[in-house]
RNA sequence: GCAGGGGUAGCCAAGCUAGGAAAAGGCGCAGGACUUAGGAUCCUGUUCUUAGUGAUUCUAGGGUUCGAAUCCCUACCCCUGCACCA
């Protein structure tokens, strides 16, 4: 049967909206429950992972309101960055992979040419985020609130914010090194790339130059070098002969690097400027004096030298750098060393690897070992080859990072580990002047406005202070009360907490987001805006609706509405804003936080919880620290990556939407696997969610146009003992925030019973509409268009969204158990049947023998009193003399059932006992008889006229009937 | 490097913070029912063995225990985050 899921959605979603469910007013004395996602950076459209977190997060609040809270589930999104920006900038000049991006993803042609001013961009994704997304997933969220960091208002909160933290004495500067574009300013470089259009995956590398003096020419050649712990084994010195270098002046010295390495030079330090320029075969055979060594060595030419990495100058330590051994021999080979450049043979000569370092595993040249090791030699394709001494390099500083020791040639650091001695050798040579530090990074970025950037120093850069003492105590204590899963997060976190150094708050440059409030030249960056805005949503709706506007919104504001400084007559005296309006959103300020979960990817872990909570604690009172945190995992591509937003090619939300319906996507996000795993997006898993709700959907209808009425019996009884214990998993599973045990017993468990329930012939009108109505009101949370579709059906009143889910009656373990033992006897049958050899039509069926019923109750009583042992238990059924004549098969029935009763339950032996298996299984009998498809005929063991060829009735016993098939 | 997570049957995935069921559930596969064309539905089965209560399994190897997928140790392998990125 074909449904019109869009239809029906739309149905049901207005029908929410025209009651205003989403609308969260407080309601003094209700138990309130706030929640949020971490909102999304408006960085384009996003796919189906997304909502993976996001549908959690509205499911958890739905379960919420139907257990008796007043939900406030409030949106935003976060504008903050250059992701808007840049996002115009392309549009504006109609670049072509972002206009074919826009319209794939169903952006109309007209619609684009207007998106050129970046606030345009931010207005067009929130209308897509609230519209095409999230209200098509049917959240109930309160749409009123919604907010946006770009926002006027949101700006006045950060300002506040600020002005607290420096309060506080939290806000300190300080020199920085930042990636820099010399347009935009500071950029983000991470693998998003959502700062820069190349690069994501480089690192700021910090080098250690050394300087080396050429008396001769009366400079320093500046090498920059990652390993200034190999400065024993420098032997020679690389340069290129085929560029020029740059001759710059620094403090009165004077250097000479790659030009590119000069400009980078100006950018981190004062007073250096170019003066000249020298050829690269210039260089070619000067000598010059080897830091640390204070020896000279020659310089030689090198075509593996990269000037845009480091100075474009090399210092050679071939016992360790895999490129200089090579690039050693090849140069020892060169005719040219004495015929092009005149370097005298016994200088080549001279120049020999020196071994500095010892590593275990390899031999006194390690650099030589390793491209032996990884035969690169051997290596003809030139791009290959690269790469593997890229490798080669990566491992043997690797090794000699964590393994070497420093021989004793090296001085003052002979037997240090390397560990240790780079650190010492490199300070050593900058208290010496010869040497400086220095930054690069180890790709080439380039910003989104095409520039490239480079490393730069900001003298007065801006830092929270999350360093503090007191303020890492202080949240790390409150982390501790807080609810936070998964389980090794609320662990981790105290750890991460502990690492959390000062962290830059503001950034120079064009930017979107708030002006900081003591230096407006610089603006707010995009974590430190985000970190204590959920408070903000029981702020906005008044900002939103226009009873108080961004310019009433100063300091005093904030201080009254949230920290309760202040008296109503007075601020409303400097704001404007009436006492009775102050002090209503002053209590509902108070009436909603604390925030009860704040829900967020995994990737939130060491970057927007801690400062989440970190900006609480430095800026809230106790009674206002944040109550818990859900971490979610992703759903990835096919090759197990991140579904990447930027680089298209995932299924487009609204897409999958109308192909799958909404209620098959929340119960593929809530089921499919643990929050707390990554996910392969698999379109076919989802189809099969669907099925999988249709499959209810006619179960529910068939159910429900049931006409006869059938008188309720032990099924009944069954399937309500049953149906309270799934209430009894479901609010165990969801006091763990567990959503997938809580779907697993609603769309799985449930629908289960119902099906056994209709197989053993239950017909009972009341009984099936109390199922139903718990049922179909446990599906809410998970898929509210199906439940409010079926719970029409069902011919309940109102909206399953708002009603409460039953309180689960008392569980009957003895009307559970009765159909346990059915299905084992029909599951054992079946089994015998299948290892039968021949044609078998009947099967006869013995229960327990009542001997054996009487020695497991004298077993039970025993447990009860604590005191039950096989030899007490034999003791006891020896005294009786019907028994005693047995002997054997007693004492082995009575030890048996003395260890059992140790590991089972005492209750569930108790429902055993207490039921009349010849009777159930009498009136049970036709129904068997259908299941396993051959006459039935039932026995008790003790009965005197049974029919019993194989003598099988003596092996019954209580809960395990006894067999015999022909 | 620093910090952390993990290896479960053909696949996905529970269970493993409280040790006691060949190991939930789903998918896939096989057989059957129904009855038909739908990416159906419903039963049954899906380590080996066997007229059922047996044997061997949860990366590998040790250990603790009456008993371990679950606790401890070792090895191998995989993965994640790491700060002006939300």
């Amino acid at each position: 049967m074909a449904r019109d899921y869009a239809e029906m959605e739309a149905k049901w979603q207005k029908a929410w909206m025209d009651r205003k469910l989403n609308e969260s007013e407080r309601k003094d004395g209700k138990p309130k429950f706030m929640i949020i996602f971490a909102y999304p950076g408006i960085t384009g459209y996003l796919h189906v992972g997304h909502l993976r977190g996001y549908t959690i997060a509205d499911a958890l609040g739905r379960y919420k309101r139907m257990t008796g809270y007043n939900v406030l589930f409030p949106v935003g999104t976060h504008g903050t960055g250059n992701g808007c920006i840049s996002l115009a900038n392309k549009i504006r000049k109609k670049d072509e992979k972002t206009v074919d991006y826009l319209i794939r993803n169903g952006c109309s042609p007209e619609k684009v040419e207007k998106l050129t001013e970046p606030m345009d961009v931010v207005n067009f994704f929130n209308d897509v985020y609230q519209n095409d997304y999230w209200k098509r997933f049917g959240f109930l969220a309160d749409w009123r609130r919604f907010t946006c960091t770009l926002y006027p208002d949101y700006a006045k909160f950060i300002e506040w914010q600020f002005t607290k933290l420096k309060e506080n004495n939290l806000l300190i500067q300080k020199p920085y090194y930042a990636p820099f574009c010399p347009e935009c300013g500071p950029v983000a470089v991470d693998p998003s790339e959502t700062d820069i259009s190349k690069g994501g995956l480089a690192e700021t590398q910090e080098y250690t130059l050394l300087k080396f003096w050429c008396e001769e020419k009366k400079f320093f050649l500046v090498a920059a070098t990652l390993r200034p712990e190999t400065v024993y084994g420098q032997v020679c010195f690389w340069a290129r002969p085929d560029i020029d270098y740059s001759i710059v002046e620094k403090d009165g010295e004077t250097w000479v690097v790659a030009p590119q390495a000069a400009e980078k030079l100006q950018l981190q330090f004062d007073n250096v400027r170019t003066v000249g320029s020298v050829p690269g075969k210039e260089l070619i055979g000067l000598m010059c004096r080897a830091p640390m060594l204070h020896k000279l060595i020659p310089v030689f030419p090198a075509d593996f030298v990269d000037p845009n990495i480091g100075t474009g100058l090399v210092t050679s330590v071939p016992s360790d750098a895999p490129s200089d051994w090579d690039a050693l021999e090849a140069v020892k080979r060169n005719p040219d060393l004495v015929s092009v450049y005149n370097i005298p043979q016994d200088v080549i000569d001279s120049v020999e690897p020196i071994s500095i370092i010892s590593i275990k595993g390899y031999g006194d040249f390690p650099a030589k070992d390793i491209i032996d090791k990884m035969k690169i030699s051997e290596i003809k394709d030139p791009e290959k080859f690269k790469e593997a001494m890229e490798e080669a390099k990566k491992v043997v500083y690797k090794d000699g990072y964590h393994m070497g020791r420093m021989k004793d040639i090296c001085g003052e650091f002979a037997g240090m580990r390397v560990e240790e001695a780079k650190d010492k050798m490199k300070q050593a040579m900058i208290d010496a002047g010869e040497a400086d530090l220095f930054r690069d990074l180890t790709l080439e970025v380039v910003c989104r406005c095409g520039r490239t950037v480079h490393i730069k120093r900001i003298d007065d850069q801006w830092f929270i202070n999350y360093a503090d003492q007191k303020l890492t105590e202080g949240t790390q204590a409150n982390a501790k009360n807080m609810t936070i899963y998964p389980p090794e997060y609320y662990d981790n976190v105290q750890g991460v907490l502990d690492w959390y150094r000062e962290r830059a708050c503001v950034r120079l440059g064009k930017w979107l987001g708030t002006k900081f409030p003591f230096d407006s030249k610089w603006t707010i960056e995009a974590i430190s805006d985000s970190t204590l805005y959920p408070v903000y949503y029981t702020i906005s709706l008044y900002a939103n609706s226009g009873q108080i506007t961004p310019e009433q919104m100063k300091p005093c504001f904030f201080d009254y509405v949230i920290l309760e400084k202040g008296d109503a007559a007075s601020v409303s005296k400097e704001t404007g804003i009436s006492a009775d309006l102050l002090d209503k959103i002053k209590a509902d300020v108070h009436y909603w936080y604390p925030l009860d979960i704040n829900l967020g990817g995994k990737e939130h872990m060491t970057v927007h919880f801690p400062v989440f909570l970190l900006n609480h604690r430095a800026i809230l009172p106790d009674e206002m620290q944040p109550k818990g945190i859900l971490v979610n995992w992703y759903v990835t591509g096919k090759n197990k990556d991140k579904i990447s937003k930027s680089k298209g090619g995932a299924q487009p939300i609204p897409g999958a939407v109308a192909k799958y319906g909404a209620d098959a996507m929340r119960l593929y996000y809530a089921h499919v696997a643990s929050m707390y795993v990554d996910v392969e997006w698999d379109e076919d898993v989802v189809f099969t969610y669907r099925q999988k709700l249709e499959k209810i959907m006619a179960t529910v209808e068939a159910l429900v146009s049931e006409e006869s009425d059938v008188p309720a019996g032990p099924i009944d009884d069954w399937l309500m003992s049953r149906f309270s214990t799934h209430l009894n998993e479901i609010r165990a599973a969801m006091d763990k925030y567990d959503l997938r045990s809580m779907a697993t017993v609603v769309y799985y468990d449930m629908a289960n019973d119902m099906r056994w329930y209709e197989r053993r012939g239950g017909k009972n009108k009341a009984t099936l509409t109390k199922a139903l109505r718990i049922w179909i009101n446990a599906m809410m949370p998970v898929t509210p268009h199906v439940a409010e579709e079926l719970w029409e059906i069902a011919g309940f009143n109102g909206l399953v969204s708002e009603a409460q889910l039953p309180e689960a009656d008392a569980v009957s373990p003895a009307a559970e158990y009765g159909e346990v033992f059915l299905q084992n006897v029909i599951s054992d049958v079946n089994e015998i049947k299948k290892m039968a050899k021949g044609d078998i039509t009947k099967a006869v069926i013995y229960t327990s023998p009542a001997w054996k019923i009487g020695i497991v109750k004298d077993a039970i009583a025993m447990a009860k009193e604590g005191k039950l042992t096989p030899p007490d238990l034999i003791k006891k059924c020896m005294a009786d003399e019907n028994l005693k004549r047995m002997g054997k098969e007693v004492s082995n029935f009575a030890s048996k059932t003395a260890v059992d009763l140790k590991r089972g339950s005492i209750e569930d032996r108790e429902a055993i006992i207490g039921m009349d298996e010849r009777a159930f299984l009498d009136s049970a009998k036709d129904f068997i008889a259908a299941e396993v498809g051959l006459e039935v005929q039932v026995f008790s063991a003790d009965d005197e006229g049974r029919y019993d060829p194989a003598g099988k009735a003596k092996i019954a016993a209580p809960g395990r009937t006894a067999i015999y098939l022909e």
